[in-house]
DNA sequence: TATGAATGAGCATTCATTCAT
DNA sequence: CATGAATGAATGCTCATTCAT
């Protein structure tokens, strides 16, 4: 019997390569053959498991969205703490969480904005691992006003407030170099605060 | 006489021609070829006015920033309203000048990102930029300060919060294909209205 | 007993899978994945049966030419009719055939053209192949003048000729997209004609 | 002023040089490198003269069967000979001329076959150059009737099946690598002859 | 015997840049 | 000063072939 080899790992080492390669060179120096490098694999072995350049620059996308969005839904529930508390840790732990990781979302954004005049779909993408993140708003939202902690209010709205002043975070994170969250944080501490009753 | 040529007349031109390309071909897919064509010289002949294409991105950039925020020093002091008031209207414009030139914006942030990575200063030209709109903004909180419409208040923190969000609200307009502006201004208008006396 | 496997039906197996691919395909646009999978096997084991890839092309063309010419030899015996309709009976089948397998031929014919470079022994094989129909051609032209239903003429010539109208019919036939034979069959039908007594 | 070349001139050459590498490798084995070498200039240059490979192939195709058919529309007027015996002597010398062209007829056959799978316009081509060919010999038809040296006969349908002769001889001499032209030579002239008063 | 895995060699094409005129 | 011409260096991608299992 021949070596068997497991594709969605080996997909994923090509990925962490290709991100690895992305955070070196940038995305627009990049190209397959230090993405191949990087792995140790030849140039065209990576067509084995990806179909065209542009695959890989997808799941790439998709694999730095997954990782910054995903954790905050499973671990929030066991957090005692009050929902206006909760927010705010989450928000500040995402925002820790991007600058920690500075140079892969600054990938990250450089893609999606290439990619914006390409029509493609990643924006999608992106939305829908948000998304997520915004349900899980409303959802300490409404928690909160029915247990007395939050002031009444237009819960959808605050959410989406609370999105984008989260987004503008990592977006600034992304485009500067050297970047203090100290003043997102605190903007967004005080907007959640504002909402305490 | 000799004909002269207008070096920086004609500097301009390509730098024109170049923005007219990345908005409608992207950053991504342009090229010299496409540059020249646009301003209708031929690609050798741009050689006499950059050293290269990455001048070009450069000085391309430097001309979107500078028409971005330049404008508001001058016209603001002729709006006989109160500061508060003003510093809400300077902010809305900026979002809807952005707004309404999304493409360049675009691009602007794509350049910008791109460069990050090579290390070039980039950066500081657009600091220099934005650190003019962040003195018109302290100068319109004191003397809303002065004139006792505005609370007392950490003078540069509040400015610096204040061009917090308008680059979040910047550079999602950027980031996003079709972005409502709504929330934004909705965000900043609370912000302002809150140091309102 | 351990499975055995037929060599020679295998072989078999893939040839038909090439011809198959190179009918869909086209036989510029084949390669040994394409046939590989047509035939259920994976590309290596392939080499187990031929050397390389151009083998299983001249053993192709072998086998078409082969399936060409082959039955005439045997049913024609059986045809009561007289010598001169017989001939035209023959090459009328044999342009209808290769009419019907059009595409067959016309990879054929390519295959062909190509290998004449390569300074091959294709030519050898077909040579050999006809050699049979142009044997049966002297013998039914030999019979007819037995039997006094053909005009007395050189043998060889005649059947050197018929074979040339033949061959250009099936070359034709090969080259043009949509052929009619009509033309073809006239001509033969009558060359042949003049020879009846 | 810079230095200025013959477009026109300078693609014949690469024309040319295509040509002679596909005698000399075949058209299978022909490269963009090969034909840029032929003809001493590097690969990128090529494509300032054509868009791509195939264009290339094109229009060396273009230029041997413009090659092929373009003499005899002009010179036959000249010949003082009857219509009958004008006919034979354009067949025997456009067979002897394909006949001397061997390689490049074998490889404009080998082009043709390639390229009929891909649905391209190349057979609309050479349709267009011998309707040309098939025009004259209906000119010399009538005229031969008019003048009472040709018997009365369907002139489309013996021009036709001139076409026909001619076309598989053309086929034949590409086909085969050392191909005897008389029987040809004596089947057109047989079938020409029978047509004489 | 059969086959997943891997790759070297090669190809068409693009593009920034240089040079001679 | 301007430009037509030319090209080196890359880049994405394909495919026949080999090898270890």
């Amino acid at each position: 019997m021949p070596k068997k080899i497991d594709h969605e790992a080996r997909k994923q080492e090509i990925l962490q390569a290709a991100l690895k390669v992305f955070a070196r060179e940038g995305y627009r120096n990049s190209n397959l053959s230090l993405i191949a490098a990087e792995c140790s694999l030849s140039r065209p072995t990576i067509y084995q498991y990806f179909t065209d350049k542009e695959e890989i620059y997808h799941y790439a996308v998709k694999l730095v969205t997954g990782r910054m969005f995903s954790k905050y839904v499973s671990y929030v529930w066991r957090d005692p703490s009050g929902e206006v508390d909760k927010l705010i840790r989450i928000c500040e732990d995402i925002i820790d969480t991007a600058d920690a990781n500075n140079i892969e979302i600054s990938n990250l954004v450089g893609v999606m904005i290439q990619v914006k005049h390409e029509g493609r779909d990643f924006e999608g993408m992106i939305m829908h691992r948000t998304a997520k993140l915004s349900i899980l708003f409303k959802r300490l939202i409404r928690s909160g006003m029915a247990n007395g902690v939050v002031k009444s209010c237009d819960v959808d709205k605050v959410a989406e407030q609370l999105m984008v002043l989260l987004e503008g975070a990592c977006l600034r994170i992304a485009f500067f170099k050297k970047y203090d969250t100290t003043q997102d944080k605190d903007i967004i501490r005080t907007f959640l605060i504002s909402f305490k009753k």
